[in-house]
DNA sequence: TTGTAGGCGTTATCAG
DNA sequence: CTGATAACGCCTACAA
């Protein structure tokens, strides 16, 4: 098909000059303003906003648009108006199945729009993070954050130069799409104690996670409702590793039921727990957090207080869509979805009970 | 915060003013060159190749710039140079777990090399991933195809634009990194005659998948080669539910093993199996492919031939990375990565055996 | 080593 | 309704 390398003529280090300057061979409005014998002004007009050009002309300057298979340059259009058609999502961590739904949110509502996802990570780290969101923001038209490590103030400066949407925190000022964890995590203490359980352990995560606080609020509020105990302990990481590593304390705090801060944190629990004997849910309950994909794939499937994941992603893009195209609310209002619990096997009554 | 929304003077059509022309509040290269008091040309020669200046003035424009808070505006470079630092990845399914290690290898090594992660999907239709290809390959460096679904021939045309490397198909004159499922399927085959099987069954994926094909080959052939029987299955869609509905003619079949064509269709065949009160792997062995996210979650775990996705990904992206910086072979070489049998809960050997 | 000047492809502003 | 013409911000010969 192509030469072999023969080192000598071509420059090593230049970049591949099969791909040079691709502009130089794709058609301008110039190009097609010459061919229909119009200004590149009109051309211009005829191809961005249609309407504004006698029916005549417009066709004239379609059709050799597609003679000349012509394409806008992005680049270019960008300059002068500010404008890519691209939307940027920030996840803290690609590994972790959590963000694949707010991906997919995002991705689906960002193309339905006729915008493109920009995606980046920021391993955990909220200096990368922050690198990570500017050089996004220079690119794109609005930016989503999904867990943000960041602070609060940070994130309030990126959202002073283009539009921010925040899933699964709240920072004042800034738009916002957080489960209520309330209500999930109602039923599921609810339900714990509804089958004899009087101790619960809450396995946190990440120190920085707003929403690892969130919900030991929520459990420990819901415990007192319910007259339970509840006691807190953390967790090395939020993956299936931390949750195995979580399991000799989580025995040691003498709770009959667990509430984890997420899904990977209870599947590395009971893999742990079962490999050392004890039955689940006879002698522990175990509930998660999420509904993450495989969360029913573990025996028993996993109980777990379920977030809207995909639905934030894309309320989030919605959001940023909406300012986008000005008919959003100046004020910034955090939007809620709702959380339930799923009741599977990991959860249920205590066999060897109290 | 802001006014409340009040129609009539403001044009409730027009973009939020309030992020109108971002760039009207950006220094630019004159404004450092002011504040430096040199040349708008000397800043962009400090800033874009350090050492074509004189130390002095390098500092006293770097002081300049942070300053100024100064970030390049990629449009304005990306129109005279044609290059954005952008890779572009399509994947046929955003849903489909098999692609989330992809994802995760394209982007972790993409933005190791500087470089930010466009992301698209193509819903498994050929048309709409053209559609998406097209617009990304306008605003990109390079392109990754993951598992593409259209034709050899449109794919060689994207390639004559822009770089593009391809993942798990083989196109001539395209670079491509495909798993050799060679090493993995013997490996299966040979465990499984081992453990006393002596029919197999194959449940393919979806007809236009390259994938699928090779796969199904390398299971005819590697039974042939031990001596037992193949036989192949269609799927209605290579997801859980996909593998629930073959259950039936899994039966049928009368085979005591299985491979199917990725994990998910493995997964939801052994729901559907135990369901029906089938003992796996007493009864039958299954086998799946990629060792996608949360396959050891299940009971048995699953026994799979591994794909090295991230690794997948993570190539692709740094053959593109090679390509633009000229590092390259001419030849469009196709990268073979191994796959390997992992050996879990879901294989062994027949219990009620022939 | 640094300054000058022209251009990249579009959009936007003004006239006509 | 359409045609000039000036930005948009940066890069790059070319000249000094």
């Amino acid at each position: 098909m192509t030469e072999p390398a023969k080192p000598g003529a071509a420059a090593p280090t230049a970049p591949l000059k099969k791909y040079a300057r691709q502009g130089k061979s794709n058609a301008t409005i110039y190009d097609i303003a010459r061919a229909a014998g119009v200004n590149p002004s009109t051309v211009s007009r005829a191809l961005s906003k249609p309407g504004r050009v006698s029916a005549k002309t417009q066709k004239l300057i379609e059709d050799a648009a597609a003679e000349l298979n012509y394409h806008v340059n992005p680049f270019a259009r960008a300059l002068p108006t500010g404008r890519t058609s691209t939307l940027g999502l920030i996840v803290a961590d690609i590994t972790n199945p959590t963000f694949f739904d707010i991906i997919r949110g995002a991705e689906t509502t960002a193309t339905a729009g006729d915008y493109t996802l920009m995606l980046a990570e920021s391993a955990e780290s909220a200096a990368t993070e922050l690198t990570a969101a500017r050089r996004m923001l220079a690119t794109v038209d609005g930016l989503i954050l999904a867990s943000p490590r960041m602070s609060d103030d940070e994130i309030r400066d990126l959202a002073r130069d283009k539009p921010v949407a925040v899933i699964n925190r709240e920072v004042r000022g800034v738009r916002c799409v957080v489960p209520d964890v309330n209500k999930g995590i109602g039923e599921a203490v609810r339900s714990l104690a509804a089958n004899g359980h009087h101790k619960v352990v809450y396995i946190a995560g990440p120190l920085p996670s707003w929403m690892s606080a969130r919900r030991w609020d929520g459990v420990r509020s819901a415990c007192e409702w319910s007259h339970l105990d509840a006691v807190r302990i953390e967790s090395s990481k939020p993956t299936v590793e931390g949750g195995r590593e979580a399991a000799r304390e989580v025995l040691a705090s003498g709770a009959t039921a667990v509430l984890s801060y997420n899904d990977l944190l209870a599947i590395g629990l009971m893999q742990e727990l079962q490999a050392a004997g004890i039955e689940v849910p006879d002698q522990i309950s175990i509930v998660g957090f999420d509904d993450i994909f495989g969360a029913d794939f573990t025996t028993p499937p996993l109980t777990t207080v379920r977030s809207p994941l995909g639905e934030c992603g894309s309320r989030a893009a919605a959001m940023l869509l909406d300012t986008l195209h000005g008919s959003a609310p100046e004020v910034a209002e955090t939007l809620r979805v709702e959380t339930e619990l799923v009741v599977r096997g990991s959860s249920g009554r205590l066999i060897n009970g109290t």
